[in-house]
Parts: structure tokens; sequence; C-alpha cells
DNA sequence: TTTTTTGTTGATTGACGAGTCAATAAACGT
DNA sequence: ACGTTTATTGACTCGTCAATCAACAAAAAA
């Protein structure tokens, strides 16, 4: 039965089953076993390719970044305007796809792992960055010189009301979420136009 | 030796060590016998005052809470003005105290405990809708209508700052968070301002 | 064909942990 | 003095789980 170049099949099950039973137990109290017999092997294989528990978790958290980054990429590449960029970036990052339970716990539970575990600080700080990065990116053309901090507080800004939409009661919303951090961008942006002295109606 | 009511003692030093511990561990990998030990006492013993590690975790939480709700109660004491009053909330709610490794260690696996346990979802969601209302309290004055929305981002903005500066690596510093925070504020009194056709200056 | 590499698992090991219980003891009420 | 309540623990039960290992199977290389 052993077909050859079963490592990344096995590997991707075994990652996206990872996923799955954090989501179910809104935690990372989930044993390999657990993981192995969803991803349809035994333990014993689970630990073969990948060693221990940890770099399963690790694993499953690249995963969920590199899932947010092409959700990015993808709302990126439609917008033309500096503007639309901001709104891509907002809309993306709301979608209902990072609302679903698993990739909420996943988050939430990779934030705890950030903590203690160095491969998953730098994991986060590569998205905090890769977010960072983008939001300059559109926002210097508009701000200029105040972009750094904009970026600053639209990335926190972000994280923040996504936590609170992803713990509240009922199903999430990400439309209304989003509008709260477009509402904000608007409110920066009016700013910027005042400290210019410019009348800005259109 | 049994002296007479120890029930309080106990369970508070219980709490303690609990919040100790979690702030080790980085999670809530930890064991009651690690809890009761950091306590003085045996693991039966904390069993007995409260039945089960979930209860000795939401005391925990509580413990927290009560803390983070006592600084904002005495930040908001030597306030007069509507400003200072919200000045005083985002001060206090980066205070160092909320940026010891114990307390962010606790508000980060609170966070992963509200998603599935009733009871921690209920206490943070107490937290969240008593700083909504102190925000609003502050805010009415100053803006009427736009409070409530206003409130909102500004309550997801606090939880997002705080939660980038307590995962970013090196000391945490609460003044930087809070001048994000002020700013955002700046901003939106700002826009008010603008919207209410009032040139605003003294 | 023999050997090596790759895939796979059942069974086992060794350790740890939550919760229970019986037993001990001091204080309190009467 | 005596029964009751409160405090306290060591020892134990029962379960779980990460990690390892020996062994088997098939494909590829030699």
């Amino acid at each position: 039965m052993p077909k050859l170049g079963m490592e990344p099949i096995r590997k991707t099950a075994l990652v996206k089953a990872t996923i799955v039973e954090i989501g179910r137990a809104g935690s990372l109290d989930v044993t390999v076993g657990q993981i192995a017999k969803r991803a349809g092997m035994s333990t014993a294989l689970a630990h073969h390719y990948f060693g221990g528990k940890e770099q399963i978790f690790l694993a499953a958290m690249r995963h969920i970044l590199s899932l947010y980054g092409a959700e990015i990429r993808g709302a990126l590449a439609t917008a033309t305007t500096p503007r639309a960029r901001l709104e891509a970036i907002v809309l993306a990052s709301f979608s209902p796809a990072n609302f679903r339970r698993e990739v909420v716990s996943a988050w939430l539970n990779f934030y705890v792992l950030a903590q203690t575990v160095p491969g998953a600080r730098r994991l986060l700080s590569v998205y905090q960055r890769r977010l960072h990065a983008n939001l300059l990116h559109a926002l210097r053309p508009i701000v200029g010189g105040r972009a750094e901090e904009i970026a600053l507080s639209l990335g926190a800004l972000i994280d923040g009301v996504y936590l609170r939409e992803a713990l509240s009661a009922g199903p999430s919303d990400g439309r209304a979420s989003a509008k709260v951090v477009q509402d904000f961008l608007a409110a920066e942006l009016l700013r910027f136009d005042m400290t210019q002295q410019k009348g800005a109606d259109l």
C-alpha cells in the first residue's frame, strides 16, 4: 500500500486537521491522537513527519498566516488607487473566512503561544510587519510623513476590532467591523486635510 | 493547628498563586499541584475550597478584572472634566501594572477561555461593557450623539494597542501606547468639530 | 535479486495530573 | 465532656498522553 511521495500529502492533512481540532477545543489542548485520527493516520506517523507536537502547531500557524496573506494579496490585486488599497486591506481582514471558529481559535491561541515560543512570536511579527508594510505603502501617497503613525494605529485597530467581534456573542459581522475601521480612516484623513489647510470638499 | 476563618485567606492565596503560575507558564497549562504548592498548601485543600480547576481560573479572572476596575476608578476619581476622564481611562489602561508578565498572560488566556467557557465570556463582557459605559459617559458631553460609535472604536483600539504592545519584543512602553490612543481621540474630536462647523480654536 | 529508502502502525513506555477519600486535629457550641 | 463544624493532608484511583520502537510492506536503487 505504501505509495511514494506521501510526505506533503500527510503533512497538509495533519495541518488542516490540527486547525480543525484547535477550533473544536477552543484551545491548544489537543492531543496528537485527535489530530492524527482526524487526518486519517496513526499518532506514530504524525510524529514521524513532524517530530513533535510543537512543530505541528507551528506548521498550522504558518498555514493560517499564509491563508490570510493570500487573501490580502488577492484583494490588493484589484485595487488601483491608494485609497482602494486601504479599503481592500480592511475588507480582507474582516472577510467571513477570518471569522470561522477554527480561524478565530487559531489566532487567539497563537497569541498565547507567541508569549513563550520564539518560533510563534517570529511568525506573528512577520504578519504584523507585512500588514504594516501594506498599510504604509497605501498611506504614503495620501498622507506622506504621517503614514507611519496612522499605519500603526490602523493596524492595532484592526486587531482590536477583530478581537472584539470574534469574541462577541452571536454570529460575527465582518461588515460592521470593517465600517468601524473605515470610519477611523476617514477621521484621520480628514484631520490630515485640515492640518494641510485645504478645504477639501471634492 | 487549624485556625478558623481560613477560607478567605486560602482562597486569595490560591488566586494570586494561580496568576503567578499562569504568568510563568504563559498558558493555562498549569497544574493544581503547582498552584497549591506556590500557595503553600496541598492540592486536596485547593480542591476543597474551589471544587475544581476551572473555578480557580474563573476566580483568578475575576481578580484581574477587579484590579483593572479599581485602577480605572482610581484614575477617574481625580478627573473633573469629560476630557480629563477620557485621558484617565486611557492612561489607566496602559499603566505598568497591566503590562506585568502575569497580567498579560492572564488576559490573553482569558480571551482563549472566553471562547468556550460561558463564565469566562460573561466576565469578559462585563469588562467590555464597563469600559464602554465609562467611555460613553465621558464622551457624551463632548460629542453627544456620536458618543456611541466613538466609544466603540476607542474601546477596540485600546484592546488592539494593548495586544500589540504586550506581544512586542522588549519591555512594554505604556506611554507610547497611550499616545496612539490619545491621537486617535484627537482626530475624532477634531472631526466632530468640523462637522459642527465651528472653528474651535480656544 | 538484494539492499535501501520510504511509508506505516500496534503496542508499549514512562510520566503526569485531576479529583476523591479516609483519617487526623483543632476549635466551637452546648 | 461531647458532638459538630472547619481545616488539612497523604495516599490513591483512574485516566490520559507524548514519544518511542520493533516490525511489516512496498517501491526504488544497486
